[in-house]
DNA sequence: AATTTTGTTAACCATATGGTTAAACTAAAA
DNA sequence: TTTTAGTTTAACCATATGGTTAACAAAATT
């Protein structure tokens, strides 16, 4: 990266692989369909990202990233339970509202390579739930919200989170609406989803 | 299919393809390796589905008939609200512990191409909210528990207890938990799930 | 201005992959 | 015993695919 000066293909790159990958996976992304959606030749992807593994590993790290930092704020910041979840919830599902494919594409390559959480942990900077961990021991010594674990809380916060988004076309099916009325659905949980939780805690 | 007299082969065939397409999806699954598991030839694999996409067809609606039914009881059975999504929960989080592959195939298969729901609706039972819909209206109208649409509360359902299953690696690295620590939250989940829902919604 | 470095392309290569074919084999029917 | 229909295999085929190379263009450096 560093030994090139001009970046601009480079990035024409990486913008045209993010689109491929998170549409079709690694497995089902075609390095020539990248070239052509960049529009250059396509030895020039192996000029500057060398390997598919490499441009994939590249675009998949800024994805991570994108979703990472915002769940840190949850687990670290200084607030109230209540606050964070309902500030969590509010910003996570409008930020995924803008980037539908990333949770997906996230979760799907992880599944597919399971050990490649231990390359990103290293390049990227990684959510932390020890402080979280605590808060929540916090209130539920204190009386004030219902005992659950820490670990069950967060898994119930990302799923109330990201599911639909990743299961998009089965929960459309199911409930039979089309992809308006979908998107109402998901708007409504910006708010819907911490009511839901704040009063599944709450005593 | 009808003109074969032993099925035997055929079988052996199926099972080594749900292996293969479960673990690496229709993209990444190779035939060969498909007809490696089996201990065929490769040609056996055309000569009983004519084609990898036949084949992983033949695949995908046997997975998709395992989970759909499940779903079917909680939408159209006469018990209460409560009682449906306590035994919904217990019986599709042990289901599914015992097919860990499952819904992440299902989700990702679909994701990938969308409009295959529409070829599924054909040929398997498919779950119906309708009734449901109703239900839940009445409870609301009732006043016996929050207001909520049937729709935010099925996806919640489906959200808490499915997601855990697709988003593993990722939960497991966020949590900082191992394989057998995650199973025994999963474990809990068979309970924790409906308490966490009904806490939710009742007044 | 000459030369070296970086960027870009068309043509090419080796291999993997889904799929086919023709012949051999098996077992049941005639 | 001979047919016949179904089953199985090895060899083969066309194409797609990730990747390379050599020549060339355009900057940058001297």
């Amino acid at each position: 990266m560093t030994k090139h000066k001009d970046n601009k293909t480079e990035e024409q790159i990486l913008k045209a692989a993010q689109k491929v990958f998170q549409a079709k996976g690694m497995d089902g992304a075609r390095m020539q369909e990248i070239a052509d959606k960049a529009s250059i030749n396509k030895a020039m992807l192996h000029y500057y990202y060398r390997s598919k593994q490499l441009l994939f590993e590249a675009v998949f790290k800024k994805a991570f990233a994108l979703l990472a930092p915002q769940l840190n704020a949850i687990l670290n910041d200084d607030s109230s339970l209540e606050n964070k979840i309902k500030n969590f919830t509010y910003n996570y599902i409008s930020f995924i509202i803008k980037h539908p494919y990333l949770p997906n594409f996230v979760i799907q390559e992880l599944n597919r390579n399971p050990n490649f959480i231990e390359k990103i942990k290293m390049n990227v900077t990684f959510p932390n739930i020890d402080k979280f961990k605590l808060q929540v021991q916090n209130e539920v010594n204190a009386g004030n919200i219902n005992p659950i674990s820490a670990e069950q809380l967060l898994i119930n916060i990302l799923a109330l989170n990201i599911f639909p988004f990743v299961a998009s076309p089965l929960i459309k099916a199911f409930t039979n609406v089309d992809d308006k009325t979908f998107k109402t659905l998901l708007e409504a949980r910006k708010k819907e989803v911490s009511d839901f939780i704040i009063n599944a805690i709450k005593k």
